[in-house]
DNA sequence: GCGTATTATGAGCGATTACTCGTGTTTGAC
DNA sequence: GTCAAACACGAGTAATCGCTCATAATACGC
């Protein structure tokens, strides 16, 4: 299991480059279809439409191709939210709107391809590699929630630092279960905008807005 | 994979059931260690001190241990909450009051074999079989807590219902992830106090707990 | 066109898996 | 003590896994 998880060449041509995008793709499908056990690399380099040798040319073995995924995974997350995240920077929003908006990004962000989110946050045993390109995610989100948690004046918590941890743990627990499991009899958008009530009313006590 | 997932045979003896428990035991183990897939059942029935023919005799396939570990995982939290969940029928509690309770009793549910919970919870593919058990838990929880909120006058919530759902599933959220994730330099109890109060503060925003 | 570096191929290897089955041991009724 | 039923055993099987390697096809500088 302790082995290198980078590419093993540089692809020169343009042919490498498109096979392996091709592998990286159906590593996308296949995991998210299959699991991580159920995902093997024959399969994986079937979908493809490349053969298993052209696989391990470009990956060491199966937990590279999870790495390389996680990645994107990030790099897409974060191109995704890095305007929301620039915005509230420059201007921080207020806590309502911030966190209505902070919630929108996440479902979107899940909703896009759960399995896959699951396999590469939960499912186990997961490389050292592949656990700290996630861990960064939410270290990024928690910082800057508490920064922009600290520009505003009407949040009202004792420690903002463990408020901006509940609150990405909350957001990121509600979607995900949301997600995974939705319930039938309700919109995810009624979830989504009662979630942000919730936060707005833990974060902003005094801003109260009564039920309907 | 669609095969019969009770126990082959009923024990006749005292000796069988020693086995039994012996193999269920030691799969609670292996699964909290290794996962699923690293949960070999040649593994499980070493830890149990058994031979794999015996393990077979009480269990059709890997998947039944899983099933059996689910039911008796389901039972022993209903035991570990009927205590609780009669409480709060006969004598509906403050909400306050409740929610400290509530959270307590589910970081001690989660707390026990976190990864055995994942396990059983996440990890796929699911058998049908263990999926209708699980749910079962969630239904139970949103159910009796929409009891309780609804005997309580200070509960100002639109949808007493959603309401439910998204405490259960905050409280599910954030257990989880301070169970699996552990965060340095805080305790667990300051989360679960903090959960408390994000969720008095959502169901209750009337009552106003200022910060610090 | 030629030669070399790059890329692609897939049969097959060793390891591991869930699971079977023929055999031996223990138990309890009589 | 006898014997059948219940229980335990573990070497072995077929299937599947991740992965290798000898070989073939392709691309590009010249």
């Amino acid at each position: 299991m302790a082995q290198p998880l980078n590419p093993l060449k540089e692809p020169k041509q343009a042919r490498s480059r498109e096979t392996y995008e091709a592998i990286l793709g159906a590593g996308a499908q296949v995991f998210e279809r299959r699991g991580y056990a159920g995902a093997t690399t024959n399969r994986i380099a079937e979908r493809a439409g490349v053969s298993i040798g052209s696989l391990y040319q470009y990956f060491p073995n199966k937990d590279a191709i999870l790495v390389a995924l996680a990645e994107r995974h990030v790099r897409q997350g974060s191109e995704h939210l890095a305007p929301l995240v620039a915005a509230f920077a420059a201007n921080p929003p207020p806590v309502r709107e911030g966190l209505e908006l902070l919630v929108g990004a996440m479902v979107e962000l899940h909703a896009d391809s759960p399995r896959l989110h699951r396999v590469l946050f939960e499912e186990c045993p997961r490389p050292a590699a592949l656990q700290e390109r996630l861990d960064v995610i939410q270290r990024i989100a928690v910082e800057a929630t508490e920064a922009w948690l600290s520009g505003r004046t009407e949040v009202d918590v004792a420690d903002r630092h463990l408020a901006a941890e509940l609150v990405v743990q909350t957001v990121e627990g509600v979607t995900h279960g949301l997600v995974i499991h939705p319930r039938p009899g309700h919109k995810p958008t009624d979830y989504a905008a009662e979630t942000a009530l919730l936060l707005l009313r833990y974060l902003c006590p005094s801003v109260w807005r009564s039920a309907g």
